[in-house]
DNA sequence: TTGTAAGCGTTATCAC
DNA sequence: GTGATAACGCTTACAA
């Protein structure tokens, strides 16, 4: 591959001005640029990112970790990141964690070692993350999404608690008594763990007293022997779930263990995903913005980056009604 | 942040023993070493991968293009790709190009200039790609998924054709005779213009003249008054989709409509997306394997960095019978 | 086993 | 306006 300085011999300049060709154009004559630019094509010269990189102690890249792009939740916002970005001229470091926190360590040091221009990141757990103690000591513009118990990160999430506490007072107040609550490892998601606080919340405030929250194996997939069973061990009228894809499998293993959704059983969602929308019927769930919590969160970012000082915030969410819950019936 | 000669320094050795001790561990005396690391420890130093890859030419990075993250199907092969390339010590950058030709040829601009260690890309439609015209001059390892028709590069993918001349031959062997297509935007896709020509050969083959493609305004959406009009116009009983969105989508509708779903009008989708199994009824639909498409073609890149020649690889489809097709009903 | 020194392809700081 | 030259932080012959 050609550099700049065989461009500059190809022009009869210097390479001084054959890179202030490209990168102060009026500060060249037109000329001289002319030949710059005529080399430069006919040798096929591709700026190197690299060396730039090394030379201004700037990469133009952010580091982005998620726990999984297996959720839509994660792949939108992810979505919505990459535009924001590319509109500001960043390229984007992706890497997965799996929720495993080891993971999340070493890809932290991994994109700390590409010297990242800075960090958009989820972890599982904030409050116990090996990794981002590390960051901490790290002078690295970070923003935080879907964690906001990282009070020394700026963070940009919906709140969760309220959310699904709101999403509780629904049921309730469609006459709902007997409501469970299940979600994924919990203990690596303290996403989860909150909205099961807002369950529990809402309940007490209702006097009622607060099932325990029934985990599953796997972050998005039900396990329908053991939902039957805690649905006929409490004589549950409706369930919430952590999240969406838990919710749709939950709806499906009802339906084909012959229960009615919502006639017989109310089920309630978490995230918002398009496709909850399109199914039949179409899921309640509590909608947070998930590709405007990645825009934002890269906006932000964007923001330290040039040294704007730039606060966490706690975006809006809405209850989407859907099809998938209905009054209690006696 | 520190450098090596700093380590160096601190450890009373020059920097290339400071080098060694890191990449070539057992080429120094272990004092040595221990000192090197002593020093390196105590002033927080993390080798720069910049400037590494400027000097040894390789960044170990893998460059990745998608059309979008918002389908499945391709935030599953990014995650399939990202789990062996980390196993292989390579780092991602990803870029999304919306089906966008000149995205696309922008993305791939960038990621020369990064100089990226190899590609993995899918195109919207390979056989009119400036971009690949582009990538076809560059001696970059490359490779493409789910472009069967980009014959000058090495390629993973299924036989959509085949795949969905197997799905309508199901139909057909149900009984349907009036089966429709429908699909996004189809000049944006080769895909789902092979979907469409197998649909065409099973329909001809049983003697029964395929119907135009019913081209929607968005890839994974469906317009439910169109789809009516459709249905309507050639009283269908089955319809084939072009993807598993799309499908899950004009289930959503018809069940609206007042159609049931299989009983009336068969549905089959195409790619297998996890969601597919979980509604009820089970879309049935045309599974490809979305992560090994993603794990193989990073396998195959893996192997072309090495300089070992890698075939184009057809993957196996399999028809999914999920609940949502049923023999015709006359 | 360790040190010296050149070089990767830029950008930036000087002079002219 | 343009040119010479020194970094940026690392790897790697080659020497010692």
């Amino acid at each position: 591959m050609t550099d700049l300085l065989s461009v500059a011999r190809l022009a009869g300049v210097s390479r001084a001005t054959a890179a202030r060709a490209f990168s102060e154009p009026d500060k060249v004559r037109e000329a001289t640029r002319n030949k710059v630019f005529a080399a430069s094509e006919s040798l096929g010269f591709r700026p190197n990112y690299v060396a730039r990189q090394l030379r201004t102690q700037s990469t133009r890249i952010i580091g982005v970790m998620l726990p999984t792009l297996s959720n839509p939740v994660f792949s939108e916002q992810l979505q919505g990141m990459e535009h924001l970005a590319r509109e500001h001229g960043y390229a984007l470091m992706v890497a997965t964690t799996d929720y495993d926190t080891r993971r999340e360590s070493a890809v932290l040091e991994n994109l700390l070692r590409q010297r990242v221009d800075g960090l958009v990141l989820t972890v599982a757990d904030a409050r116990h993350s090996a990794c981002l103690a590390l960051l901490e000591q790290e002078p690295l513009p970070a923003v935080l999404v879907h964690n906001p118990s990282a009070t020394n990160f700026i963070t940009i999430s919906v709140d969760n608690q309220r959310a699904m506490q709101h999403a509780t007072q629904q049921l309730l107040t469609l006459g709902h008594i007997r409501i469970g609550m299940i979600a994924g490892p919990v203990q690596q998601s303290d996403r989860a763990q909150l909205r099961y606080q807002g369950y529990c919340g809402a309940m007490r405030d209702a006097g009622l007293m607060p099932l325990p929250l029934m985990e599953m194996a796997h972050h998005t997939r039900i396990d329908a022997g053991r939902l039957a069973a805690l649905l006929a061990e409490h004589a549950l009228t409706a369930l919430l779930c952590s999240n969406d894809l838990l919710a749709l499998s939950a709806i499906g293993s009802l339906q084909r263990l012959g229960y009615a959704v919502p006639e017989q059983i109310s089920v309630v969602g978490f995230d918002g995903i398009a496709l909850g929308e399109m199914v039949c019927p179409a899921l309640c769930s509590v909608v947070q913005p998930q590709r405007e919590l990645g825009a934002i969160a890269m906006e932000s970012l964007m923001n330290l980056i040039q040294g704007v000082e730039t606060p966490s915030r706690i975006l809006d969410f809405t209850l989407r009604r859907g099809e998938s819950i209905a009054p209690a019936r006696f």
